[in-house]
DNA sequence: TCTACAACCTCCCCTAACAGGAGAGTCAAG
DNA sequence: CTTGACTCTCCTGTTAGGGGAGGTTGTAGA
């Protein structure tokens, strides 16, 4: 017979974990003296917790260990419980090295020095949503895009207040293909700048005067998609250059990370031209679609 | 003004999440109800939230987080916090690794199919002791070997039981050199079965009739072992073989896990001769030194 | 205007595997 | 007989929230 300072010497597990275990069952004392309530551990028993600090070893719960431990189970059933075990580690694995990428791209961020922007990327569902569309003309000047885009901000703006249009107040510019500054490029594309306005179930098609027929649509839900919010500093001196650089981190951070970015970029305003005509105030989300490695 | 269950569909951070954001102190609504208690947050609070959830995908803690965000802390700092973290995730993957190669190690005995022994080993440190040492004369056939280490055993005991010698309970056999079977191998060495008797500090060398001056040396500790224990499968029909088995298992055991086992293998009786003629209810603990691959 | 029902609030308990400590009883040696 | 080492049973704390009870508030339809 050891008293539990013994048993625990010898099998190098402490009391506390010793009286957690007797508590769940997984080991109990030989014998219990019933005066003191003293514990007294066996010989014998030193097998049995050298099976259970083995099992821990391979990050099995006690829980399982315990079940392990009762009933005498097959070949079969302890062959599966470690495949589905092994498959868990394999899972932190994966799980640790996302981490560790993410850690090392801010790393590498910071040791670029480059007055580092503060990149908190966060991947996220988009919802789907019913939308009114209109595509900006292509302008090779960049005063001259912000201008018309911002005609038809104003326009939509003035349907609102006469009530012809319903909203939901999500307001979405759209880049598509890969361009990263549309308004300056040369050979820019046609249908490359797309203004989304989410729209309520009761809205139907509407007629603008200025920028003519738009028509309702369903814009699907996206599964997954790395989005930034753009900072004061992206958006002031009307830098549209700001937008353009974070869409490219965008695009490298999700590659960096294993992700295959679609060849969009979306810029939700939380507060835009809608809410404020002070570009100062801008909150803007950029986000850009992409698929998992799976 | 954002009610939390829109903030959180925006941020796409439960609601949970905030009250406990909020109650921690990371990010509280901009303004709150004195009235309803209702949480109110402002389109200005996304980028911190999305902070707070790219810095907690690389697995950084909730205090930490708080500390990032409330003190504005210099480039060095940030470096050193993401350092320190990149060493922890590799940390973590060593230790995943290391509890892969465990599962998978058992996961292969299992395929092997030959009523595999479970084999449950574990890593321990081995104290120092005070100890007397007695060689075995080596013997070419088993039954001499054990009734010669027989008869050394029940010198000892008959020492004891006259009080010459002062133990504490620990009897050791120890085999020095790579041999696993040293009793039947031909060219078997000098001096390598050695028997260790752990004695109290008051103890002297004593001198035994039948086989001579016993010395009190000093065994330093093992900082790392593998161990297993012997179970009575290995030790029925007085089967030797059962304890070199073990020793070889515990070698590959060791070396698959990336330790450098030591050359010697050792036999602690938990309960032995000194404890029992009975060899069905010996309790032996098989311990592999080893040295740890860092 | 009444009534659902959704949204929101504040507690409070639960997780996994123990560690730390308080306060009290027990054991062995000098 | 006393000290110091051991041991006991509670109780709390750890991480990052999840689940639910029980009560209030806000809003939309009949």
């Amino acid at each position: 017979m050891l008293k539990i300072g013994e048993f625990s010497r010898l099998s190098q597990v402490t009391i506390k974990t010793l009286h957690h275990y007797d508590e769940l069952g997984l080991i109990k004392p030989a014998h219990i003296d019933p005066v003191t309530n003293y514990r007294f551990y066996t010989v014998e028993q030193l097998p049995r917790i050298h099976r259970i600090m083995a099992l821990k070893e391979m990050g099995l719960s006690l829980e399982q260990i315990g079940i392990m431990l009762e009933k005498e189970l097959s070949t079969d059933e302890m062959r599966g419980m470690l495949h589905l075990k092994q498959a868990e580690i394999h899972q932190e694995m994966r799980e640790a090295q996302r981490q560790l990428s993410m850690v090392e791209f801010r790393l590498r961020m910071i040791e670029a020095e480059i007055n580092f922007p503060e990149l908190d990327v966060v991947i996220k569902k988009l919802e789907a949503m019913r939308y009114l569309s209109f595509f900006v003309a292509p302008h090779t000047r960049l005063e001259k895009g912000l201008a018309y885009r911002s005609m038809v901000v104003s326009t939509l703006q003035n349907a609102i207040a006469e009530g012809v249009i319903q909203h939901t107040g999500v307001l979405i510019d759209v880049f598509h293909g890969e361009m990263i500054l549309p308004f300056t490029s040369p050979d820019i594309k046609e249908r490359q700048h797309e203004i989304l306005l989410g729209v309520k179930d009761t809205q139907e098609a509407v007629k603008l005067k200025g920028i003519g027929q738009l028509t309702v649509k369903e814009e699907p839900a996206v599964e997954t998609a790395a989005t930034v919010m753009l900072e004061k500093s992206d958006l002031k001196d009307i830098n549209i250059a700001g937008y353009a650089e974070k869409a490219t981190l965008l695009r490298r951070w999700a590659i960096a990370h294993g992700y295959k970015p679609h060849d969009l970029v979306r810029y939700l305003s939380h507060r835009g031209l809608l809410q404020t005509s002070n570009p100062e105030e801008f909150i803007i989300e950029a986000q850009l679609p992409v698929d998992t490695g799976d």
